[in-house]
DNA sequence: TTATGTGCAAATCATTTGCAAGATC
DNA sequence: GATCTTGCAAATGATTTGCACATAA
């Protein structure tokens, strides 16, 4: 893979993230810094870092995919009423894939755990009770 | 919500299914019983079901969405390398959302947990090395 | 007969791809 | 200079929506 300034600033921006932004929310940020960088250069820079491991695809909410420059083994928390997604900080569970790996055929290489719920910003501004179940 | 036919058929064809279709699995087989139902409907449907709980949308595969009959909580095992989604009839680990719960300030309601790996078939048909690294 | 649901086609959103031009090695 | 990467526009795939017609309550 030869370098390349676009790929740079794409894992740059990501890195800069404590959220875990869609393609598109890195493109619009991107693009105020490198006016010229497409949208489809972001969406094949995040897939190749993510194919090379420098970087995490998180596909468990509907809709766009996620990404973490974090690619260490760890948690997260889904907002069922804004999509948003946090890290928990919790240990990782390593047992689970032993345990798994007695039910089923296949190879196991690892896990994602994700908690739902509702969000503390959607809890206090109402949106809250009962879900719109919107995500669902 | 009034009655329809079109929505108890959609919701019939999921819970003939094992593994977890797509709603245009859904869709193509019901076209065979009734050949006027549209696309359209069937999206509807699935989404308003889930809404009120009778399936579940599963979200954890990048693409389209799958759906699963069974709304007992229970995990899941992805290949990376197909894309199919199986159960894993492993028990469930109520106590990790208590200790989720620790570390984030949100209200959680449950937990999905993806297993992820080479499944049976990928690993024989020889795809399975390495992986593919495609659905990353 | 009023509210709801359907079928169809067009619209929208997320993502990929073909291709000519530009950058890297 | 051969190969890889980009930008753009068009293509694709998943899902939703507007609207006139059909159906359930």
């Amino acid at each position: 893979m030869n370098y390349s300034r676009q790929r740079e600033e794409v894992q740059e921006q990501l890195s800069f993230h404590h959220d875990h932004p869609t393609a598109d929310v890195i493109y619009s940020e991107l693009r105020e810094k490198d006016p010229t960088i497409s949208l489809a250069t972001v969406y094949r820079n995040l897939k190749l870092l993510a194919q090379n491991g420098t970087i995490r695809r998180l596909t468990f909410v509907s809709g766009a995919d996620h990404f973490d420059s974090n690619i260490d083994p760890h948690y997260h928390f889904v907002c069922d009423c804004c999509g948003k997604v946090i890290d928990v900080p919790m240990q990782v569970a390593e047992t689970l894939d032993d345990t798994a790996s007695k039910y089923i055929s296949g190879n196991i290489t690892g896990h994602d755990l994700v908690f739902r719920g509702v969000c503390d910003e959607c809890m206090t501004s109402g949106r809250s009770s009962v879900g719109s179940g919107d995500m669902l």
